[in-house]
DNA sequence: TAAAAAAGAGTGAACGCTCACTTTTGTAGG
DNA sequence: CCTACAAAAGTGAGCGTTCACTCTTTTTTA
């Protein structure tokens, strides 16, 4: 065993926040133990607690890595997009393709989240944050492509951000909860449809 | 014990449903404990048990009367309309009207009852049932539309009520998380013109 | 270089508390 | 006095968190 470094401290975090992830998504926040996480990562308890502060500091971490960094991820996915168009495009395309086979876990750590908004409050914080970073991002995206005549004019970019992003949780919960009769592809199709008539400039 | 009648019974059984509801409003599922619910209703728990089997018995009941109404009140308010169009935006109406003014507590359920949902089976057949039951008379008020000629024939009926039905919950959600920038007119407003641009039969 | 000491990561039994649920006791009609 | 019910006290399991201790690794010293 070589020196005790950083690195080795960071792996543990990491293989903890691993650990957590699991069980969380196997039993919901409330009903998973401390005792689960550190069997589960094959520590101690008391070890554990060298690493992170409580329970709830454990999920709130795990958010803040794999939630939030939504908008980023959009960001930086769709930078070298040709136009708004193929950014809104891929926008709906990643978020269909993280879901089913990137990380399907995100769906029902989303769920997790959701579950425990409403007692917790820095937990529901962490919700809205991402909810603003997505919707900033999408409306900026919209807003580009009004000025730039590609999008009509009359669109309001601020809401339609907000829907699209009310959207893509509302069908992320029911993807998590594995509803019955929810296929991915003819949204994405029936969404892109949606946006682009309603987008596409219109002479009336 | 000649007094006590099934109807008051009923009035029990309701003044239990209301305070449990008010308190899981406040604290959520987990942090509610059956000594609030008795507390708020002026009895005691054993009283309490008496009347309901478990707390989450409780949650359940209240979900279906909260809850699982949704489908039938839907039909209900639109059986009138005039036409297919008339239908859908009364629904979007419907939906925004008891979100700010009707029933925001039913918001704040839903919030509530998506916590439990990963952890308990049963609340999550709950909502499926419900998700089923708005989605089937969605797409029926669609398909009824389309045959009529009113909608363009290349609309997804089940897609789009499945979509419609996301949307209304991603909506409620984050309405019943506090979201701030969320507003609820301008969103009617936005789905309507969405649903109106993509439904609108075309020559192209 | 080898032994001793220091450092600190890791352990897990135990504590204190909460809470769903049960049992016992009290009370108001008939 | 009996019955139907409610109130209150009780019960015990479960869980987050702690802490005195062990064991491994690193550093110091002779």
């Amino acid at each position: 065993m070589p020196k005790v470094t950083e690195t080795h401290k960071m792996l543990r975090r990491q293989a903890i926040l691993t650990a957590a992830e699991e069980v969380f998504l196997g039993k919901g926040y409330q009903l998973a133990t401390v005792d689960d996480i550190a069997v589960r990562s094959g520590l101690s308890v008391g070890a554990l607690y060298r690493y992170f502060g409580s329970k709830s500091e454990i999920l709130l971490t795990l958010m803040q890595e794999r939630l939030g960094r939504t908008p980023e991820l959009l960001e930086r996915l769709t930078s070298d997009a040709g136009g708004p168009w193929e950014q809104i495009s891929r926008c709906v395309d990643i978020f269909v393709l993280a879901l089913r086979v990137r990380h399907p876990s995100t769906g029902r750590l989303l769920l997790v989240a959701w579950g425990e908004a409403l007692q917790d409050r820095i937990v529901r914080d962490g919700l809205m944050l991402r909810f603003q970073g997505v919707v900033d991002y999408l409306r900026d995206v919209v807003e580009r492509g009004i000025q730039s005549g590609e999008f009509r004019a009359e669109a309001d970019a601020k809401v339609l951000a907000s829907l699209l992003m009310c959207l893509a949780d509302g069908v992320t919960l029911y993807w998590a909860a594995n509803t019955p009769e929810l296929e991915l592809h003819p949204i994405r199709a029936t969404v892109m449809a949606m946006v682009r008539s309603y987008l596409s400039p219109q002479e009336s």
